[in-house]
DNA sequence: CCTTGCGATGAATCCATAT
DNA sequence: GATATGGATTCATCGCAAG
């Protein structure tokens, strides 16, 4: 399972709980927000946030066969409470991944600029041995995505690709969030098979779009 | 103040209580096991650890400048409790800045590698104007030190001289665990001035000499 | 085809103003 | 007085057009 879902960045002053998530993500670009519809769940209050979360990782627990990974994306602010939800599901805590997004991110004034996301991983149970093991770096170096994006946090697909690699080869990946499907279109292309859910209709379209795109002719 | 306190890393098993920090940082060089000291502190118990930590925070916020900073170094495992602290000893938490310490790290069978350490930082109140304002990087690639080490977790100095930077110039850097003292000779080479803090006697010597390595003649 | 330059952008943050 | 809103800010990088 890996999976991005949304962030609940409101999480410690209320009144951005009340913003949209389009007014928080989306700056200046006009044409997102006519174009783009909004996150589901992301402007929710933190301890509903928190609730989500954790049904999330209870459901890695129960469909996960033993050995399975769980993959999640998160920032800063919510990654204490992302690690308590997964490590509260039964889940194995293993470590943490960083996406370094490189310096093309808004500077912080008198500050460290916030150039990082963050990748939660763990087991169901302990890792399982397979016939050739893979050894995957811990930063991944990808730059976010400027234009043509359909998603309003849309992920490149090579840094996907990258985190594919932990499922063993024909094996399952699964996300629950998948927005606009680069997780499903990184999987597909790398020989995997794919199930995803959305609960916003219009990214439920593009990932399937997507997904059809990568699979040509065959059964989806 | 810009400490890399002991991370008590036997945090979730507690057998890792019971096992020196020597025997858990250093894996193969015996030559360490004979010279080098234990780290203090970094076998306790996780509440104790917390109680230690908070302390620590609480110090932060009592000697801080309005508008000074707040850098801790802390590993993955530990991050949540560590920026839980934070927050309760009253310190503005800011972000996350990222140390990457590159490939030459242990590589990690079917899984990523444990490749980065983190910087949480926050401030006392708000963040002060400055004359020339300063714009620093959210992830610091720095390859760890391999020979030469006088301590078991001796960061980089480049790394440290890179840290120091957030401090106005001529402003004073405190660091209460400061181990061999690298932040201590980064702080001086930059023209500030430090206070440290060590409570394995012979680290301290370690500091001090190094130190006054850099200042000459200077008064200590 | 390669180089230069201009413009737009970012899971943001700050501060002054309004409620 | 505390909280919410809105506009300005900052720079490394990418895309695109022009030379």
């Amino acid at each position: 399972m890996i999976t991005d879902p949304p962030y609940g960045s409101g999480g410690f002053l209320a009144k951005d709980t009340t913003k949209s998530s389009k007014s928080k993500y989306v700056s200046s670009d006009a044409s997102y927000q006519q174009t783009l519809p909004d996150i589901d769940g992301d402007s929710l209050h933190p301890e509903a946030w928190k609730e989500l979360m954790l049904n999330a990782c209870k459901e890695a627990k129960r469909v996960l066969k033993p050995g399975g990974y769980l993959l999640m994306f998160i920032d800063w602010r919510n990654l204490p409470a992302l690690q308590e939800a997964i490590h509260a599901a039964g889940i194995q805590l293993r470590g943490t991944a960083v996406w370094d997004k490189g310096r093309a991110t808004r500077p912080n004034k008198n500050g460290f600029r916030n150039q990082a996301e963050y990748i939660l991983w763990g087991t169901h149970g302990s890792i399982a041995t397979r016939e050739t093991p893979v050894y995957l770096p811990g930063v991944l170096q990808h730059a976010t995505l400027t234009n043509g994006k359909v998603h309003i946090t849309q992920k490149p697909e090579a840094l996907m690709s990258d985190l594919v690699e932990i499922c063993p080869p024909g094996g399952v990946i699964y996300d629950p969030f998948m927005g606009s499907g680069t997780t499903g279109v990184a999987t597909l292309k790398s020989g995997r098979q794919f199930i995803g859910a959305e609960s916003v209709g219009q990214y439920f379209e593009t990932a399937l779009n997507r997904c059809r795109g990568v699979l040509g002719g065959e059964r989806i």
